[in-house]
DNA sequence: GTCCAGGGAATCA
DNA sequence: TGATTCCATGGA
């Protein structure tokens, strides 16, 4: 396959590290240069800060090049504009926004993050990466580049014959048997990807999402914001927002006592259609900072 | 040994 | 609806 290069200058709103690890995607890794390198459909891709400019280096099997990277990286979207509109909001969110001015939120794959998203339940990051890596090794497919082998995300027809024990064999624990229910009902129609795809309706798609096994608000939430259908209003609550939520806004003095409607209800009236984005820089900025 | 991790589902009030 | 409890696993 032929290797391309893509060339993206000077940006105010792409940065390697903010997008790669604020925790929206799994199968990126920092190289020993600093760049990194990741996988996502066919595509396996090395980005390099050279000067003040990005070099994407890698091989595309299907598509175009530059139009994977621009829909997988939201390319077309005016993150400078979203910022300068949240930063408006409070103090909080212009710090936050300053510590996390490069994320750009990506268009993964809706089914490799139903799955990735059904295995971050009560697990933390490494783990997820690590079993995430096994599962593509084990049943994707192998892509050589640069004498290193990659491996694919398995598509729901490469999962269609693994049986729970063997997903548990990968260190899966007890998401073993949710993995095998999520990918029976999306192989058998009850649930059809495609269809929640052409639905503008988030709160529909919200409940379709729902009735998946090991899928419940946060994971639905996530998969709504970090995929491609690319809900921006939805606002996932995990323990590090509902952390960074209390510490700003709602200083209840045991954290376990904020509810969720409350922070939902304050995420909504501040943040609006753009709660998600703004989800995001207070992660980002909560957890690393 | 204990606690925690980008929670979900079952159970019970 | 809302609160409790259990669920594998590995690192700190």
């Amino acid at each position: 396959m032929k290797e391309k290069q893509y060339i993206l200058k000077k940006s105010e709103t792409f940065n390697l590290k903010d997008i790669f690890e604020c925790g929206q995607c799994f199968r990126w890794n920092e190289e020993e240069n600093g760049s990194y390198t990741g996988i996502w459909k066919e595509n396996i891709v090395n980005i390099k800060k050279e000067g003040q400019d990005f070099v994407f280096t890698g091989i595309c099997k299907n598509g175009n090049f530059e139009e994977e990277i621009q829909k997988y990286f939201d390319l077309d979207r005016n993150y400078e504009q979203i910022k300068k509109e949240l930063a408006k909001k409070d103090k909080y969110m212009k710090t936050s926004i300053a510590y996390g001015k490069g994320i750009r939120i990506l268009n993964q794959d809706l089914w490799e993050t139903i799955i990735s998203f059904i295995i971050s339940a009560n697990n933390n990051i490494p783990r997820i990466k690590g079993i995430i890596e096994k599962l593509a090794k084990a049943y994707g497919n192998t892509i050589e580049w640069n004498g290193k082998k990659y491996y694919t995300f398995p598509t729901p027809r490469q999962l269609k014959d693994v049986t729970v024990e063997e997903y548990r064999k990968l260190g899966l624990g007890f998401r073993d048997i949710r993995l095998y229910e999520t990918t029976k009902m999306i192989l058998d129609g009850r649930v059809d990807l495609q269809e929640l795809k052409n639905n503008p309706n988030t709160t529909e798609v919200r409940e379709k999402l729902l009735t998946l096994s090991g899928v419940g608000p946060k994971v639905a939430d996530c998969i709504l914001l970090f995929s491609d259908l690319k809900r921006l209003e939805v606002f996932p609550i995990d323990v590090w927002v509902r952390r960074v939520m209390n510490d700003l806004y709602i200083k209840n003095e045991d954290e376990a006592k904020v509810s969720k409607k409350q922070i939902e209800k304050i995420a909504k009236n501040k943040f609006g259609n753009l709660a998600g984005l703004a989800q995001q820089y207070l992660f980002y900025w909560r957890r690393e900072a």
